[in-house]
RNA sequence: GCCCUCGUAGCCAAGUGGUCAAGGCAGCGGACUUUUAAUCCGAAGAUCGUGGGUUCGAAUCCCACCGGGGGCACCA
């Protein structure tokens, strides 16, 4: 593909000439007194030809222009939305340069709040400056950008033309904010923990890899930040959340980017219970701040995202789906040959936790539409969970799925030191054997459980999918300002 | 990584073997004092992703490569 920046091109300009604006005629600063949200809030229902006495002033890019000899109307964009500029030759100064502006140039306009002989709400143009002029021509001014690619490569202009772009991008940051506001209301406190990481821990995942220059030392970009916060807990203090960057080399998709968000929180003293509450609070209440309705849609179905969310235990599930009774206590050669009949391809490897968590994977999870928690996962699978306090093969961990796809993970934590080495070493031992995704076994981690860890309670909410859950979005390019792509081949 | 699919000017977009590759927007020149994607007139703008090949003839068919999208695999 070739560079599909916009055109280079700045000539003529009318009698204002070529080289029209200098840089150095641009101002430092200039004064904006309200958005055009603003203006249109606090002017609802004006007759068609009002004026108001009121003087504002706006600024943002012209997004489109009406010349018509002795008179010139634009459309003012900016964060907030659009307005109509008036400006008749009479009393617009310097009226050809401004009917000269090029869409997608930044101006500045003060003037008269005022309605036109049609009702538009407008403000007269009786002062202007250009802010800066774009020497690229803007998109198509009523198709935008449609090929995706370009879309993302140059986010700056898709903001501007792409409507559901900045809504689903301004949603996102909303999200975040409310997100923050929720658990501090909770007494949580947000911490920063290290992105890189020694070893890499807290999830099952392959790693970037850096290298420190002056240690000599290969680093990991973290993959999660659970040690470190449950370090904190050890440390005491009893509930922390981060809200962070976390990477995984994985593959691209719809559903993932390389780089995503995650908020990990823990709560002393707490068990699973505790944090399948939080997750369908939050997740309710930002449901009615951000779409003003648990009732929402998403890809074109209902979905009601009212608290509380049903609980069944994942064998439960599966026996459900397939018809047929099953779970960690299966015989192990029973449940091989259910995963053969459902295409569902296993390893020799494989105990009967690992079946049945492939059989939930291919066979149920997808088909769960409404919010569920589905919980008690089989301890071979949940390196960090602790024991079900009825089932050793089984740990007090729960997934939330929402319209089929896990939104979150959590579970009551593994305090036990012995048993966490226990499941480490399982883990570096089907990392020997070709699993780049098993854990390693991290020996301060373990010091700090031999501190002793309190009953505790962590969970991990993908922040990506819950936006695109709450934006009615389908693909993560689309809630992530710039997703990774591959470099732009420039000549 | 594998499979399918797409790539025509800054943007949108017709054209699927046959004269100099439609049209629109933006940009450029001109007309126009209440427009709403304003309208009208004029001129200009294209290595048809890149490189090979088949053919008398390729945007169109074949191969490779580059980039995108979808799916599979893996995960959140």
């Amino acid at each position: 593909m070739g560079n599909s920046a916009g055109e280079l091109r700045r000539e003529g300009r009318g009698s204002a000439g070529s080289v029209w604006p200098r840089m150095d005629e641009l101002p430092y600063s200039v004064e904006v007194t309200d958005t055009t949200a603003a203006i249109a809030d606090r002017f609802p229902n004006l007759e068609p030809g009002a004026e108001t006495g009121s003087v504002v002033a706006v600024a943002g890019r012209l997004m489109l222009r009406r010349v018509q000899g002795k008179l010139a109307f634009g459309t003012l964009a900016d964060h907030t939305g659009r307005l109509q500029l008036f400006a008749p030759s009479a009393s617009t100064p310097e009226f050809d340069a401004f009917c000269a502006l090029n869409l997608g140039d930044w101006i500045s306009v003060s003037g008269e709040v005022m309605t036109t002989r049609r009702g538009e709400l407008s403000v007269r143009v009786d002062a202007w400056q250009m802010l800066a002029a774009t020497r690229r021509s803007f998109p198509d001014k009523w198709h935008g950008i449609t090929d995706p690619d370009t879309r993302f490569r140059q986010r700056y202009v898709d903001l501007w033309v792409t409507e559901n772009s900045r809504a689903a991008l301004a949603a996102r940051s909303r999200i975040v904010s409310l997100i923050r506001r929720f658990m501090e209301s909770r007494d949580y406190m947000e911490v920063e923990t290290p992105i890189f990481h020694p070893i890499p821990g807290g999830a099952l995942a392959r790693p970037f890899v850096t290298h420190h220059n002056a240690l000599d030392l290969d680093l990991y970009l973290r993959i999660a930040p659970e040690l470190y916060l449950k370090r904190l807990v050890v440390g005491g203090f009893p509930r922390v959340f981060e809200l962070g960057r976390v990477f995984r080399n994985e593959g691209l998709s719809p559903r993932h980017n390389p780089e995503f968000t995650m908020l990990e929180c823990y709560e002393a003293y707490g068990d699973y219970e505790v944090h399948m509450a939080l997750t369908e609070q939050l997740v309710e209440s930002l449901a009615r701040e951000i779409c003003g309705t648990t009732q929402i849609t998403y890809d074109g179905r209902e979905l009601n995202l009212s608290a509380p969310w049903r609980r069944v235990p994942l064998a439960q599930l599966v026996s459900e789906t397939i018809g047929r009774e099953v779970s960690v206590h299966s015989p192990i050669d029973e449940l091989r040959t259910l995963c053969e009949e459902h295409g569902v391809p296993i390893k020799e490897s494989y105990g009967t936790g690992k079946l049945l968590l492939e059989l939930y994977e291919k066979t149920t999870e997808h088909t769960l539409w409404e919010p569920i928690f589905v919980t008690d996962y089989p301890k071979e699978v949940s390196p960090l969970s602790r024991d079900h306090r009825d089932d050793p093969l089984l740990t007090e961990r729960f997934e939330g799925i929402v319209a089929g796809r896990e939104l979150c993970n959590g579970f009551s934590e593994l305090c036990d030191p012995d048993e966490q080495r226990a499941r480490f070493e399982d883990q570096a031992a089907q990392k020997a054997g070709g699993d780049d995704e098993a854990m390693a076994v991290d020996e301060d981690y373990l010091r700090a459980l031999d501190y002793g860890l309190p009953p505790t309670v962590g969970l991990g909410i993908g922040i990506d999918r819950l936006v695109m859950l709450l934006t009615d979005t389908t693909t993560i390019r689309d809630v992530v300002l710039f997703p990774t792509l591959r470099p732009e081949v420039t000549e």
